[in-house]
DNA sequence: CAATCTTTGTGCACGCGTTCACAAAGACAT
DNA sequence: ATGTCTTTGTGAACGCGTGCACAAAGATTG
């Protein structure tokens, strides 16, 4: 997956795993398929496969949850569906301003999977004032001036950022200061809050570096062996001609260590 | 954070762990930013503070990569900025390719971090017709059926689908059969794709929830012990009533466990 | 050149998460 | 009622990732 993991080691609430409560929102959305499906029971052998996982994780993520299953039959889909809703506080409408209306701010907005599960949109929220008023999926978009009073007003605990990177950290603040204490980061910067506050952190630009090095593993392995098939890129032996205009490269090793491999 | 990791186990690439390479993007861009005011040395002290990580956690990173620091004085600037980018692959172009230009993928087409780290967004592709030869982050949107085509043509191995999830899976296998081995799913799907292709999942909802999780968690502690501050919302108290129309609730374990917390 | 000081690189221990493999539990047939 | 068959729930082993704490390395000063 894509999302970075931006978590203090949290306190293991009520001894479910961190891990686990990651994958309850992939079991609930395959649970709610076989839902409209009228399927009645699943086994955590279909079910596992259905969310992508294996049989035996899906079985102990579900014992932290407590004894929901029937030896010999499986899981009953409405009521496994209403237990993991209820654990994951779905069960409660969770208001969540977005602030930073540009593109990718317009396009959360626009996102029917907000609304889907407990959550609404509350508030639009950005800086320019030219983009005060204006309408943004239904809903006019509102100055950064009033983020204190919209945030006391409708009870937001979640905040969604999708700023410039710029003005993240003293968004954050703002936010967090009115009362906001769960934090969806989209802007490519290290948010630093403090205790009691979770943020998790959306990162696109990270997410294609971690498979650009592993598309480079392929290719180099590829070049090494077969050649290789379809379409494939330049490859890493034009390393040391891309090498960045360093300048002097400073006092540091100077023999360009091949440790890595030949190449 | 909020990248789901959907990740295979990996082959542990040339003994460097998956977490310390899902890490290296985050050194990278605070490095980046010290090169810009021209930094020329940092210490892992400085640097774990700047990406948010442990120093320990960082010298441990960098040992995978090699030595490249000097005792006593800490690390080189530019020459970690040239040997991370190196490790990443980022000093060759990666074509990339973006399927579904909805608000989404049209969000992701103009956003600048794309562009920044030797990425190039090759093509626009989406299956509406009337979107066709539409200019979006000034670049025409092409249509499905050249998908093949443009992959091929481009030597395009990383691609985005930012496509309803109904259409998902079969994206990602057109891609795949036509050479791509990387990619970055914004559609809530679980993808199946054949060993050797790389998936990482960003997934809104899915960050939404898990965030929704803490919150309600916070909240019962609150509830029990301290009144809760500033906004609050309505807590746990009311679920037996916020409980879905399940109808008859089938067979299963009919007490309500309170297993959870007497709230 | 010796002493001191700073900072890296890493051995080690610990804890979390994953997976295997199986006993226990229940459904179902006879 | 008894036996068989299916599927859950979990004990136990293993491996990865994290963080501590320190020795080694080099810079710097006198």
């Amino acid at each position: 997956m894509a999302t970075g993991r931006t978590h203090r080691p949290a306190t293991r609430s009520r001894g479910i795993p961190e891990a686990t409560v990651a994958r309850l929102p992939l079991y609930l959305r395959a649970l709610t398929a076989l839902s409209e499906r009228s399927v009645p029971t699943v086994s955590s052998e279909e079910l596992a496969a259905a969310a992508g996982v294996n049989s035996a994780k899906l079985r102990k993520d579900f014992s932290y949850l407590g004894s929901y299953g029937t030896r010999g039959v499986g899981y009953d889909v409405e009521y496994l569906v209403y237990q993991i809703s209820r654990e994951l506080g779905l069960t409660q409408d969770w208001p969540v301003v977005i602030v930073g209306i540009g593109n990718l701010g317009a396009a959360l907005a626009n996102y029917g999977g907000f609304a889907s599960r407990g959550f609404r949109v509350a508030a639009l929220i950005d800086a320019d004032p030219a983009m005060a008023g204006k309408p943004v999926a239904g809903m006019p978009v509102q100055h950064t001036d009033d983020l204190e009073k919209i945030i006391r007003e409708n009870g937001v605990s979640i905040g969604v950022i999708a700023t410039p990177a710029g003005a993240a950290q003293q968004v954050s603040e703002r936010l967090i200061a009115a009362g906001v204490t769960s934090i969806l980061n989209f802007a490519p910067t290290v948010l630093s809050v403090p205790d009691g506050v979770d943020v998790r952190k959306v990162d696109l630009s990270i997410e294609l570096q971690i498979l650009a090095f592993h598309e480079q593993r392929k290719a180099g392995e590829d070049s090494a062996a077969a050649p290789a098939v379809g379409a494939v890129t330049a490859a890493a032996v034009a390393d040391a001609a891309a090498r960045p205009a360093s300048g002097a490269r400073k006092p540091g090793p100077e023999g360009d260590v091949p440790a890595v491999m030949p190449a």
